[in-house]
This record gives C-alpha cells, structure tokens and sequence, in this order.
DNA sequence: CCATAATGTGAACGTTGTTAACATTAACAT
DNA sequence: ATGTTAATGTTAACAACGTTCACATTATGG
C-alpha cells in the first residue's frame, strides 16, 4: 500500500516524476471538497493525499488561490457540460422551456455540487478570475445563458433589455441556489425549483 | 496612545476588567470586516486590536464561529433598521413600490457592507443558525420581506404561492447582490439595480 | 471581609500557507 | 551515449492561526 512502485507496470504514461501532478491535485481537490466541502480544504491535504510534498504543489500553482481557481475551471466544465446535456435533452420545447431547463439544470448542479460551487460563485478573490481555463469556460457558461435568455425575449426587444434579463433569470435562479445551499430559511419555507422557475418569465421593461 | 489607563476617569461604565469586552469583541469585528473583508479577519487580530490576549475571547465565545456569529447578528439588526427605514421612505407608495424599496435598500447595504453581508448569507457554518440574536434577528428580516410580498400580491393568492413568490423575489435580488459582489461578470454586463427589480413582478403560477 | 465565581494572561500544541536550499530526474544538443 | 540544463520533487524552517491549559487577578455576594 505505501510501497512506492516506481516500475512503469501500471499502464498510465507516467512522462515526468509523477506524471502529471496538476491534474492529479486538481483530482484530488475536487473529490476533498466533494467530500468535505470547501472551508475544510486544505493544500497541505490535497499533497498528502496525492503522496506528493506540500511544496511540490508550488512547482505547478503559485499558491492555493492558484489551485482552487484551477478547481474551479474544472467546475465549470462540468456545469457547461451539464448545460449542453439539458439544451440537448429540451431540443423540442420552445425558448422559455429550454431557459427553464437551463435553470433546472443551474439549480441541480448547485445542489448536488454544494462544495464546488461555492468555490465557483463565491470567489471574490484577488487572482481569482485572472486564470485562463477558469475564465474562459466561466465565459462560455455565460454565453450559453445568454443566448438562451435572448432567444425566449420578443425579437423587439433591445440588447440593453436582453442583458438586464438575462441578469435578473441569472440572478433568480442563483439566488435560489445560494438561499438553498446556505440553509438560509427553514426547508419548510422553502418552495421547490419549479414555482421559483414559474416567476422566470421574460417581460418588457416598464 | 498606548498606556493602559486603569483608572475610571474616562466616563464609560466599566463594570468588569473590561468593562464589556464581548461587545467590544464583536465591535472590532465589524470594524475589522468592513476594513479588509471577511477572509482577512482572525480571532487573534481582534484580540490585539481590542488590546486583550487571544485567550479571553474564549471567556466570552465558544469559538471563531460563535464570534462571526453574533458579527452577523449586528449585521442583521443593521440591515432590519435600514429596512424600516426604507418602509417609512416609501410610506405612501403601493405595496410594489414597498417592495421594490426594500429590493433597493437590500442591495444597497450588499454593496456597502461586502464583507458583513458575505459573513451574514454566506455561513453554511455548523454552529451557525443556533445563535439566539443572530437567529431572531434574521427571522425579523424574513418576516418583513414577507409581509411586503404578500401585500404586494392579489388577495386571492394561496400562502403558498405569497411563499414561493417570497422566495422568489429574494432570490432575484439576493442573487444579483452576490453576483454583483462577486464580480461574477465584468461590469459592462451588468445592469443597474433598477433594471433587474423591474423584474420583480408577483405573477400567478402558470 | 473573605470565599468564590468571573474574567484575563502566557505559554504551549498542532495545523496551515509559504519559502529557501538542496536533490533528483527527464530532455536535448552534441 | 553522454553530459548540461531545466523541470520537478524533497526536507526543513518560518510566521500566523485557532485552541487549550494552568495560572493570576479582580469583582461580587453571603
């Protein structure tokens, strides 16, 4: 069990000293949040627990912050990955069906993701947001909203409005989310998705 | 500026060595919170600050949670008083108005006070939610949103659709605070406030 | 006025993020 | 193939943190 097999038998391509010692922190990252959520994530943890030295981590992060944005891509790829899943599963409803699907979707991954998220949407940490990967697939996620809120709006309607919708459908359903995760109210107070999602109904500015 | 002046020339009260060192405590908190946010914040810099050993704080709080706790406390009170306040501006205005005013005022008092709100929705702490003023004062908040809510909805409503539209509508404001805090989206796409509460419109379930 | 509970202190423990100095290994030019 | 170099990993140390313990001090009530 301990034993460091450094014989190349196991079929993995093991290139450098480890192989590849990002993916596998990120890895492990992931399942400890999953696991323990996200306060309890320590970087010293995630080296144990990989078999690597606490200080190896910083040949591949500049610092935790670094590993949790990392993290966090990884988050956004499976949440983008949910969304196109959802798209895909709602082909045939029309725009507000699909944009409630997407929100279905936002509010399942939430909840079933409770760690991950909230290193997702909770960041506000210098550094954070200057990652490539974490940025681009943030943007991408956004995109997909975006185009789905646009298509449910009145085709008259101006860019102006389309954002503020698109912000405010956002705004609902991560604001569910977060009301949810945080054990905000009593469960009895709290509806299910379905009759907050009724209110997500585009409208014409006043 | 240094010198620990035991004698009671100054008018305070001071009725133990400290005089009221939990309050002291939980005002060096705020301080410290809204200064550097929320992360920044360690019990033993709120000791030194209050010019108190690290230890004592435990004579007045369980634990770091206990002393966030009653933080967030003063938080809540803060924001149920900014709440009435926004209630008596917007006295003679129609129950959306009201409604829309305490969307207004709750916005308002995230982007003020980042770090306290952070602290305030953002717990998900065990130990947290079993704090007595913290728990009182956060239900009184509930309950005045509440009420505007089910005033702002047609008489014939169910409780539970004036339940699910409360939640709905602090959701709405509650995510694009978050969002907004976060710096979820960069600021070209955001609309104002006022842009996305136009959205806050109670409805009847489909 | 004294016993006792309430309140504050200093030192210690284990853990954390981070850095520095050093060791090993892979990659590449010759 | 071999030796140089850059990439990758290790050990040891640091300061700061939350927390606890044994002890000191102070206020309060019988």
């Amino acid at each position: 069990m301990k034993a460091p097999e450094k014989s190349t038998s196991k079929g993995a391509v093991r290139a450098y000293h480890h192989g590849d010692l990002a993916a596998a922190l990120i890895d492990e990252g992931v399942r400890a949040i999953e696991e323990s959520g996200l306060e309890a994530l320590s970087l010293r943890a995630v080296a144990r627990q990989t078999e690597v030295s606490a200080a190896a981590v910083y040949r591949h992060f500049a610092d935790k912050d670094a590993l949790l944005a990392a993290i966090a891509g990884r988050g956004f790829t499976e949440i983008n990955r949910a969304f196109e899943a959802a798209l895909e599963g709602a082909k045939r409803r029309n725009a507000l069906g699909r944009l409630r699907a997407l929100g279905q979707t936002y509010i399942a991954f939430a909840l079933t993701h409770p760690g991950l998220y909230r290193l997702m949407f909770g960041a506000a940490r210098p550094g954070f947001g200057r990652h490539d990967a974490l940025e681009s697939e943030a943007a991408k996620a956004w995109q997909i909203l975006g185009e789905t809120v646009a298509a449910a709006f009145p085709a008259q309607s101006t860019a102006r409005a389309i954002k503020a919708a698109t912000v405010a459908a956002w705004s609902l359903v991560h604001g569910y989310a977060v009301l949810r995760l945080e054990g905000q109210l009593p469960p009895e107070d709290m509806p299910d998705a379905d009759s907050v999602l009724a209110n997500l109904v585009p409208r014409e500015p006043d």
